[in-house]
DNA sequence: GATGAATGAGGATTCATTCAT
DNA sequence: TATGAATGAATCCTCATTCAT
């Protein structure tokens, strides 16, 4: 499974480079922005970027694995260490505002229009979420009744409006905690 | 007031087929769907596109002012004639369900990108979904405490949600109910 | 040789009115205006243009035309009662005069980029130009090895100097004055 | 003052064949032929042609720039070391020549239709030729009372009416003379 | 591995011309 | 005849992707 070369260390920082580069342009201009944007932004030429990411799509397929994986390792974090019956509605409020944060770049947790690679990582990601979920309904602060792929589409529908209506930071704030309020027990 | 020229009828015909198929087009392929595939679909040349549409943003302004324009037809409706206890909670229920069936095709409710077109219309709609919130709050069936840009709110994100992520029927059914019971009274 | 038909009195009028409108145009714009502003400008609905001018260029050979034909019939009146001394330098200067007004819309003279209509008329008004110029050296008013294609060639090449440049009126003035003391006698 | 990149080979080469192709087509066909034509004539692909002129105008420009470029270089290599007496003679009729040779391509010496940048080699040109008058007046050669702006007059009506009517080499040479001898003292 | 020039398909838009009303 | 809607080839320009340096 490890790679066979072990990317030379220019690469490796390219390869990075390139991918801040790339969140900051797609959030900025929406993911029609052109490569040849990234690739000025990433302080390298077009060859480059495509050298390491063969494909647009194969680069916002990327962006989308990175922040999804930080998303995970924070979920994880708090599974670890966080009270289960309140770390499901931080984790909730941190998605959305992570979200909001990140920009209209990506359907962080949706695929939309043509599907960028099925999402193993979404997998992942629902299955902490339902962890959460599950720890916070045995602690009793969510509604028993309540169910994952309601949370799921909740959250989803949350971080898209934020995201495309450009939601203040207080408006956002009271609409989650409305959301929040609806799952939670009494 | 009235249009200098009555529009011929075959122009008229043509108008409406070119506005059906891109409502379509651009509903499957998003809006970077081509204004070729456009015509194809209505049958039409090119040009005729362009000469009812001069600019591929107009055509998007068209499609959009004609959904909004009979979301707000409903709801005038619905505030002539419903229950006004009941008829806020149908409004939304009913422009969630609507936007799933129009598609991806336009930020309803909100606008996405390049602004197009101020959005009179926009505030037509907020202010009579800010009616159906008063009716309801007055009839004892919404909490006191709702305030419309928080129900705008949960209507984007949960339009946009549906939308992008394609939920399914039970599914979109199940989690406006939840919301909606986040916003009624006990 | 005549027409079948005597062309109806609206017919006949409209002919006149697109032709005026599109000397307008053209000579505002250029020849490359589009045909649809000089329907509008004629107030007439494009297919009319095109009844009348089956093509873009037979409109501008038409205006060309006319214009040529005013040309001659001027020339013409000045050599039945003119100072044949001085006719042909009076009109010389008229030529120029006349070609600023009406503008760039055609190259009055000569033929330029794709020819239109190798010109009967073109011969004409060269013919009577030489009649006029052949007077004046018999009137001993131009120096006599001045010949009638040099004579042409300044005129038109101070028409278009003058219409690609935009000369001032003193300007042109003193330009043509300088060219017809190098044509006349001491 | 240097520029960042010296610009690589290929590319370099590639510039003058666009540079080269364009000023032929455009010298046949007028302005208004396709970009598409000069890559094909260049032997490059449409997308070289915009990578090194982004726009047509720019393209126009660039070979007006370039041809100004040599012909102000003429100028000055004749005030260098040419006789003040007929240098100025000389330079007229090279520059008529010389226009005739690249064609209607460009209004070389006056801008004409939508001006194409501001003109500063305009300027340069006109300011060289004044130069060469003064010289040559100064010597005698020319008639005392001929000011610049009429020779640019005659300088340009000469050049478009050539450009325009195709005139043989034996007639430009007789209209030149002409043209020369009203300028020249006696 | 990096560079950046070249490629060429694709997309929006214009406009001369045709044809149904 | 006049009208003006429809046609579709042509044009400018963009951008993902390839490839020589």
């Amino acid at each position: 499974m490890t790679p066979s070369k072990p990317m030379r260390a220019d690469a490796r920082r390219n390869r990075a480079r390139i991918l801040a580069a790339a969140e900051e342009v797609f959030a900025e201009r929406g993911t029609s922005a052109s490569t040849e944007e990234v690739a000025a932004r990433a302080g390298v030429a077009i060859g480059t970027v495509f050298r390491h990411f063969p494909t647009k799509r194969d680069l916002l397929a990327a962006i989308m694995k990175e922040v999804r994986g930080s998303l995970i390792d924070k979920a994880e974090a708090l599974i670890a260490d966080g009270d289960p019956g309140t770390a499901f509605f931080d984790y909730f409020a941190f998605l959305v505002e992570r979200s909001t944060k990140v920009g209209t770049v990506v359907s962080l947790l949706a695929e939309e229009g043509t599907p960028i690679e099925p999402g193993e990582q979404i997998r992942a990601l629902t299955h902490t979420f339902g962890s959460l979920l599950d720890a916070a309904r045995d602690a009793g602060t969510v509604r028993p009744e309540v169910r994952l792929d309601e949370v799921m589409a909740l959250l989803t529908g949350t971080v898209h409006g934020a995201l495309a209506a450009g939601w203040s930071d207080d408006l956002r704030h009271r609409t989650v905690t409305l959301i929040l309020d609806a799952l939670r027990a009494h």
